[in-house]
DNA sequence: GGCGACTCTGTAAACCCTTGCAGAATCGGC
DNA sequence: GCCGATTCTGCAAGGGTTTACAGAGTCGCC
């Protein structure tokens, strides 16, 4: 079961062993050879804790991100994980259910793990968890919040462009009367798309009106806050949806009530999630790439071939406006008037 | 950042700090105070992995899982780790993709981490691992594969009576054109819903015919799947997918080929995820209980209140079937002739 | 055959915590 | 004020690894 164990067993030191199995020092083959024996034989397993305890680091990064039910924060920590894997590394990630309070526990909890690096990837920051983490003095990276610092990496999103194009698009088709569904609106990085919204129809459409409605981040929540929406007249021409699990939410919502996407109203979502190309009609969106967040996120949390991870950097990555069905001219007459 | 040096900002031994933190024996109040302020001040955070060493528990379980994409397997996670963090246990998880090789690799991994319980819910074990994690001495749950025994429990679904209560459902509305889309043939767990396919259309409906169709376990996979079926002619009048996921993909690709579900072609799905509910049309399936599932394995894994864990139990779960609206009578005439 | 230079291996300390045991402090009761 | 019981605390061993350091072999060459 342990280190000694296999030592005894192959009739060397416990050193040796060790050396064996990490591979870093030259080993003679046939000594080699006598103590893989004993590990097989044995089936012998390292204790990881000991390791960790022992070498100091743990070659184990940790995500933490808001949401893991949503498939955006999903395919991110996806990301991460198979680089991870790809270079040996383990990855261990925790949800914050978008509290302050688990994402302050998670990350006493990466740090007490120690792992070799942390993504915070949460819209729940606060300036206390950023303090603790830049004295962690280990490599760590935000998505979306905080900034960036001695070792901390920041990657952010440049919302406002993809907004942008929603907006111009959806202002040439003739919108000016449009909703906006989001969760959670205290969150910065969900109020950047929001501020976007009003500066970008300022310029486009000064005369739009926004109604807003909050709900859940979920399918159910996107469903509720369209019913919210329609209870009360009129119907706006076109709403915009904070993200696609939203919006496919409000789709369904949508069609229940036999109101045509996008012929009487246009949908757009955001983040461009498998699912929004596969929901019906289509989803206009906006495509974040989430593989290059995750390779991102990785490269800034491990000491690259040249030695030394480059913290303190901050990358600005751009989104991509991708059209599909659910969006069309606003209708002409209201056909909702009751 | 050690105990040492919050025992010594304290006064006290790292003894009495250890005590203070865990709580399980009496410390006095004011001695308890002292210890707390140190800790604070030196935001101490303990070292997990000595903690796990020096204990020899590890207050940590492992789940092992197929593929995480498929929120099949995201929910019984999820379930899992909302009622290990209830408990105040950690979760690590690991994803096998379906290779037997990463399933290894995963539970080696977990040994070495010594984690307190380990659940495997996967497709494709084999015997090696079964017998490596009888040795573990860890309660170990599997789910869908393997076989209770010594400090191992075995849950399991009732797949059979979920296909029986499809065919019975589509064979009086007149269907005996089937197509069974599945990922995988050679797994299992999926055999098990094929061979019930089978076993039950000999009873219900013995001309019945049943073409098979392979692909990936994802939309894309469904879609590819449903393109690689409706390549030759006749179309089956119901397409049975092993689960929702490929399910979505076929709705998919048949609505792109403005074929009518269920007017043309009946669709089901199978597990009942939160996406079959919200796709159009709303898919008939057969719901398999996620939550129960996860707190069943929670429960097989953790000494409960009388102290041990009952392992070496089998625990059968019933399916249930959900009638949405993807199927409808067999449609009289070949519209697809060519 | 002896010497230096390597290559390989062992010894032992360190990593940070938990916990059994025993000693110290405190308390109540007389 | 003393004694025993009780509560609290410290000592030190141990848990399974890594790794600096030094010692033991091995080899080639003069």
């Amino acid at each position: 079961m342990s280190l000694e164990a296999v030592a005894k067993k192959a009739g060397v030191s416990t050193a040796t062993v060790s050396r064996v199995l990490n591979g870093l020092t030259v080993v003679k083959g046939s000594t080699r050879a006598r103590v893989m024996k004993a590990v097989a034989e044995l089936k012998y397993h390292p204790n990881l804790h000991a390791r960790s305890l022992a070498g100091g680091r743990s070659r184990t990064v940790g995500v933490i991100v808001s949401n893991l039910d949503n498939p955006f924060f999903l395919d991110i920590y996806r990301a991460v994980e198979s680089d991870c894997h790809a270079q040996g590394y383990e990855v261990v990630v925790a949800n914050t259910a978008y509290t302050a309070e688990q994402l302050a526990s998670s990350v006493r909890l990466m740090l007490g793990r120690r792992v070799a690096g942390l993504a915070v990837i949460v819209s729940e920051v606060d300036e206390e968890v950023v303090a603790e983490l830049s004295e962690a003095n280990i490599p760590v990276v935000f998505y979306d919040v905080g900034r960036a610092g001695k070792n901390i990496t920041k990657i952010r999103v440049n919302y406002r462009k993809g907004v942008e194009r929603i907006v111009e698009y959806l202002t040439s088709l003739g919108h000016s009367d449009f909703a906006f569904i989001t969760h959670h609106a205290a969150l910065g990085p969900l109020n950047e798309r929001q501020n976007a919204l009003y500066d970008s129809l300022k310029i486009a459409s000064p005369k739009a009106t926004v109604r807003v409605v909050v709900d859940s981040d979920s399918l159910d929540g996107g469903r509720q806050a369209a019913r919210e929406l329609l209870r009360s007249a009129p119907v706006p021409t076109a709403i915009m949806c904070v993200n696609d699990l939203m919006a496919v939410g409000v789709l369904k919502e949508l069609r229940e009530r036999r109101i045509r996407v996008p012929e009487d109203v246009s949908v757009t979502g955001f983040d461009n999630i498998k699912l929004s190309e596969f929901c019906h009609p289509a989803l206009t969106t906006v495509h974040i790439p989430r593989d290059l967040i995750g390779h991102t996120l990785f490269h800034s949390l491990t000491p690259d071939a040249s030695g030394s991870a480059a913290a303190g950097r901050e990358y600005v990555i751009d989104p991509e406006f991708v059209v599909r069905d659910s969006t069309g001219p606003a209708r002409s007459s209201d056909v909702f008037a009751r």
